[in-house]
Parts: C-alpha cells; sequence; structure tokens
DNA sequence: GTTGCAACCGGAGGAATTTCCGCTTAATCT
DNA sequence: AGATTAAGCGGAAATTCCTCCGGTTGCAAC
C-alpha cells in the first residue's frame, strides 16, 4: 500500500513531490498498524475501535501508534485511503458524466449521487472520520470534495458564493446524518439518493 | 430557571405535564452545577469545559453532575435551555415571518435565516451538542426544527420526501460548518445569511 | 417526633485518548 | 567496520468521560 493520508504526526493531503525516506522498522509497523486495525474492525466493529488495544495486538508501544497516525482520526485516514483513492480518480479523471465531459449540473449531479454510495460503502468509517475536531475533518477528503464542487458550481451559478453553495450540498451528505435517515427515518439509499439529486437540481439550476 | 432540556439521565423533549418533585438537596445541586459550568464556560471557553472540574468546582461528586444531567451534552442542553426556549417560542407562535400567518416559502427562509443567528449567539455550546453520539445530537432541539421544517415543506413541495429535504436545509447550518466557514474561508455571518436564503428559496420553489 | 424508604450523594475506579521522555536502532558517513 | 545521529520505540502517566455502589438524607406518613 503506498502511503496516502497517513503521514506521520498531521492530517495533510497526499504529497506527490519526493516521499522523504521512512525507516525500515518505522514502514514494518505501519503496515502491521493499519493490518490489525482493519482485522478488528471487521471483528467487532469501527466504533470498537481502540488504539491501545491495536497497539497492544500490533505488539508495538501505545506511542509508536500516534507518532505514525497522529491520532484516531489519521489512523482511519489510512484505512479508507484505498478506496478513497479510486473514488477521487473516478470524478477527476474517470469518464462522464462524473469525471470530465460532461456539463456542471450533470456532473454535480452525478457526484452527489456517487458520494452517496461512497458514504454506504464504509459507512463506520466516515462516521469516525467525523468525529475529529472540525480543523481535521475539513481536511481530509472534504477538501478536495468541496474544491471540485466549488469549481462546477462555479461555471453554472456564478451569482451565490460557491464556496458556500458547494458546503451547502456536502453537508447533507454527511455519515452521521446519513446514518440516521437510514437507521431512524427508514430511508433506503435510494430514496436519500433521489434526495440528493433534487438538491443537485435545485442549485444547478439558475433562476432570474 | 425552569426544568428544560436537562431531565435526569436522559436526553428528552421539554415535559411541559406535572413535573414530578425534586428533592430540594437535588435542586440546589442542579443549580450550583449549572452556575459553575456556566462561569467556566465563560472564563476558559466552552471546549475546556471538564465535567470532572466541574464537579470538583461545584462541591459535588462526579456521579452527582451525572446523575442529574446524563453526559456532557445534557449539560449542554441545560446551559442552551433559555435562548433556546426564547426561539422556539419565535418561530412556533411568534409573529410573521418566522411564526404563522407567512406563506410556507416565506417562512422556511426565515427560519433558516434566524437559525444562522442562534447558532452564532451561542456557537461554542452548539459545537459542544453537535459532538455528541447522533442519536442524542438528533433529538435535542434539531428535532423540533426538522419537525417544523417537515411541516412547512410538505406545504410546499410534496412531491420530494420532506423529510429528507428538511434535513438538506439543516444540515449546511450546523455549527462546525459555520465556525468553520467564519474562521477558514472568512464568509460573514451575513454571506451565510445569504446563502441560507438562497437555499431556502431554491427548495421551496416548485418546479415542472 | 419517629420512622421507612426512595432518592440522592460522593468518589473510587475502569476504559480510552493522548503526551512525554529516556533508551534503542537503522541508516549514513568516514 | 566503527562512529554518529536523527528517527524511532515503548510504556508510564496525565487527562477525561462515565459507571457503579455503599452510605446518607430529605420528606411524607403515621
Amino acid at each position: 500500500m503506498q502511503r496516502g493520508y497517513a503521514l506521520p504526526v498531521s492530517h495533510q493531503l497526499p504529497i506527490v513531490g519526493q516521499p522523504q525516506p521512512e525507516r525500515a522498522d518505522a514502514a514494518r509497523n505501519r503496515q502491521k498498524i493499519i493490518q490489525v486495525a482493519a482485522r478488528m474492525i471487521e471483528l467487532k466493529g469501527a466504533d470498537q475501535l481502540s488504539l491501545d488495544e491495536v497497539a497492544r495486538e500490533a505488539c508495538v508501544g501505545v506511542g509508536t501508534v500516534y507518532r505514525r497516525f497522529g491520532d484516531r482520526t489519521g489512523l482511519v485516514f489510512a484505512l479508507i485511503d484505498e478506496r478513497e483513492r479510486v473514488f477521487q480518480e473516478a470524478f477527476m479523471n474517470g469518464p462522464p458524466p462524473l469525471g470530465p465531459g460532461a456539463g456542471a449540473a450533470e456532473r454535480v449531479a452525478a457526484f452527489l449521487t456517487a458520494l452517496v454510495d461512497r458514504v454506504v460503502d464504509q459507512q463506520d468509517l466516515m462516521l469516525l472520520l467525523e468525529l475529529g475536531s472540525p480543523k481535521v475533518r475539513f481536511r481530509g477528503p472534504y477538501r478536495l470534495y468541496h474544491t471540485h464542487l466549488t469549481r462546477l458550481l462555479a461555471e453554472v451559478r456564478p451569482a451565490v458564493d460557491p464556496r458556500f453553495l458547494a458546503d451547502a450540498l456536502l453537508a447533507p451528505l454527511n455519515a452521521h446524518l446519513i446514518s440516521y435517515q437510514r437507521d431512524e427515518r427508514g430511508l433506503t439509499v435510494e430514496a436519500i439518493k433521489a434526495g440528493a439529486r433534487t438538491l443537485a437540481q435545485a442549485l444547478t439550476q439558475p433562476r432570474a
């Protein structure tokens, strides 16, 4: 697995420059920790993820986990990383209507629909991600989503601040809300997607 | 202060029926705890609120705090309570356009605008509120907001599930996001309100 | 007043997160 | 190979949230 979000210490977007070398033992431990964490989540659910336990299970000190991943959110970034790359690739460079080639309005709708799937797909991890402080939360994938939507909205709706609209489109698709809608309100994933499309349509249709 | 959200043990909506008696010592402690908590927040910020410390400062055991308020979120409910009542009264029974008397679309817009003010007004406490688990978060004030909006939206936009739309209107006005937009994106409160109005308009305008 | 008991009290303690720091070791340079 | 050193390591300890339970007390009924 390549190094992704899980850079040492702080939460950063992927760096493509020269990846400064990582000592062999450090790399070994990172692997071990990620594997153990993934297995434990599969076993007992993401909400039961205890870093203490991960450390114990991986036969490393707690300090090692924290140095490698900063905090729990950092570890979750690393666990999400693989599928997240695929998703990002899809809306950045993939085929339309998600990727470039389709109209902005259509791409927004496609993006929101795909995002619902993305959230549902790794719901537990997404929930964990949203537990972090906002400083952290808005750095991860969210930042890229926001940039993407802002660009598209600026094309089609220049009258209103596209940065706000981008947030307004992303906010209803947060993992906690979706999870609540499904579990407590009884909404199906399809219903949520339909709602997302309605949202997209309402905000990309310029008016007088 | 009346008893509001801060009912013993669990998080509930206000009960207007007969308020079952509370022992004198219990009432005394509730007061003391609320006062100490309020003072500590004023002093060191809401994010530094430690229940252990509140207990120590109020000269009661930690257990007492937890029996009275259930958990941190419960205590925050109690602290919010007063202004929250005023706000709820305003959109339930106050003068239009916020209260009844105006058209549904207009009321939605007025509500969202007022909600922005509400969130900004007690931002720190709102942030704390959102930190609780979703089970808790969606019980407090949120539940009432959602019911209110759902009713209004059902009048004006029956084609789409109004419950989803209500969530979609509330989500962008969460305290974490607003705080981020103001601090990091440099958006003014006015800009956020303008965005909220745009949202309201886009979702209350029925289309083909 | 006395009494009975349900409600209440306080704080010890478990679980989890996160910080800190003295020791160890991998990688590099000579 | 040997020396140097920055990076890494592990776990003790501080902090916080929350639960639990043996002892205490307000209060209502007699």
